[in-house]
DNA sequence: CGAGGGTTTGAAGTGCATCAAATAGTGTGG
DNA sequence: CCACACTATTTGATGCACTTCAAACCCTCG
């Protein structure tokens, strides 16, 4: 698999090189997650100063499914996979996140040696902050309020899993495509037309949706014709976003509307 | 599907009634659930003064998808299905859960107006207790403990949920089963010869999986040849552990062991 | 311009679902 | 205690969705 190694440590995404950043930048993507919420100023400036901000190239690999966890990670900007790998080499995605969301939350809570339950890749040029193990346990022992938002981001985020078991277990390739883009829509565009930007490539959005590229390719062109869709490339046009609803969320539980988890989870 | 329906209210899965049990015995479920790790008696007694016991009959339903949350619930004893039904009539089944674990955290979480994610069902004849949530709000906010162990549990549960979409997404359907009984497995039998028994019926177990009954039957009879298996009813011999691991494992994620996730998750 | 990855398209194979029906098991009332 | 009804489970036959393998195409970037 791996037989291209070369000495570029960027090649098969060696650990991200550290960056100092001024401090207050910390504090604005730590404020974009619902996590510290309720934690005032001059805490959260406190916990800044002691985290770390990590660049990421395209592929770098952030974190490994297993190593020990030395922090929680809060991603900037950029995208980042979260993904568990299989000794025969095939990848299972469980999540690909973006700006002001919160990952590696288990790293607080597993007593001995927490590890990390998966491995977090850049998708692309990515700037995420690491918050050490040490300062946040010390920050959940004086502020209850950080306890109660992992909390309530932890809430989200099992839903979101609950929803993907679902669309996994009864939606079917084409549905799950639909399902992914209508949580794309913007909140306010609920009727009508509605022009979309796939967030990354083809490739990893099959991957997060449990699919084939081959499949998720034909797909793609089998709603175009079922629902009205134009595609170039990355954008996607959309007739009518009634008309994707009715045909992806057929076979969903109606209570529980995707809207609401569009959201960041965290 | 239901033109059957008569005056008996069990027939339809009615809300359970409630019972009155020493409070005692309250305590006694809520200290199986690490959830209540934290928390000492006299806090957990006046808790359980506020608590509601609840028998269900087979087929009960506890609570339904986009119903108003009320509480939280641990189950005393039985088995109790959580599912999200669609709008045509099929489920997808989040989880199967029996003594000691919590479920309905969610209600503590989300501010306006929580509702419940999903159903949950009595698999069989089961004693669950309904915790308010103003009872548990309070506690939240006077026991930072309390948080704690919830966000262990809501952790553990997340791994668990993480594992099945990990499943789901790279392992056929006699390996999920084989999956699940190596879970099933007592910690300290990890080799050789294993007698097993499946908790509940095959079809709510096909149903747990992602798999129709028929493609349950037939993979278990698979599992028989590949692996040296005896099946009768619902007792299950196993040749050796290992054999079977090697089968099932082969696909998996090996760094965070199936065995760690075996303890209940809340 | 050429190399390499992302994307599409085609052809063939496979695992699971579906439909149908037989069998086993379980609880009921007579 | 047995016959009946009902459900759980198994088995067979068939179809379909998705995967797999293969090859072409496209696009970007050095």
């Amino acid at each position: 698999m791996n037989s291209t190694l070369d000495f570029d440590q960027a090649k098969e995404g060696q650990p991200a090189y550290a960056a100092t950043l001024p401090k207050g930048s910390v504090v604005a993507v730590l404020r974009q997650s619902p996590v510290f919420q309720l934690i005032e100023d001059g805490v959260l400036l406190e916990l800044a100063r002691q985290c770390q901000v990590l660049v990421l190239k395209r592929g770098d690999v952030l974190l490994t499914h297993g190593d020990k966890a030395h922090g929680v990670y809060a991603i900037g900007h950029g995208w980042i996979k979260l993904a568990r790998d299989t000794q025969d080499g095939s990848e299972a995605v469980l999540d690909v996140l973006s700006d002001g969301q919160v990952f590696g939350e288990q790293a607080l809570l597993t007593e001995h040696g927490p590890t990390h339950s998966f491995t977090a890749t850049a998708v692309e040029e990515s700037r995420v902050v690491m918050m050490p193990v040490a300062a946040l346990t010390a920050l959940m022992k004086q502020h209850p309020g950080f306890a109660m938002g992992l909390l309530k981001t932890m809430a989200r985020r099992q839903s979101l899993r609950d929803m993907e078991l679902e669309n996994r277990a009864l939606k079917n390739a084409p549905q799950r495509i639909g399902c992914f883009l209508l949580r794309l829509c913007p909140p306010e565009q609920q009727r009508g037309e509605v022009v979309l930007h796939l967030p990354y490539d083809k490739t990893l959005l099959a991957a997060q949706l449990g699919m084939q590229p081959e499949t998720f390719s034909r797909a793609l062109a089998r709603l175009k014709g079922d629902v009205g869709m134009d595609i170039q490339g990355s954008a996607v046009r959309l007739a009518d976003v009634a008309e994707l609803r009715r045909y992806a969320c057929g076979g969903c539980s109606g209570t529980y509307p995707c809207e609401d988890l569009r959201a960041a989870a965290g």
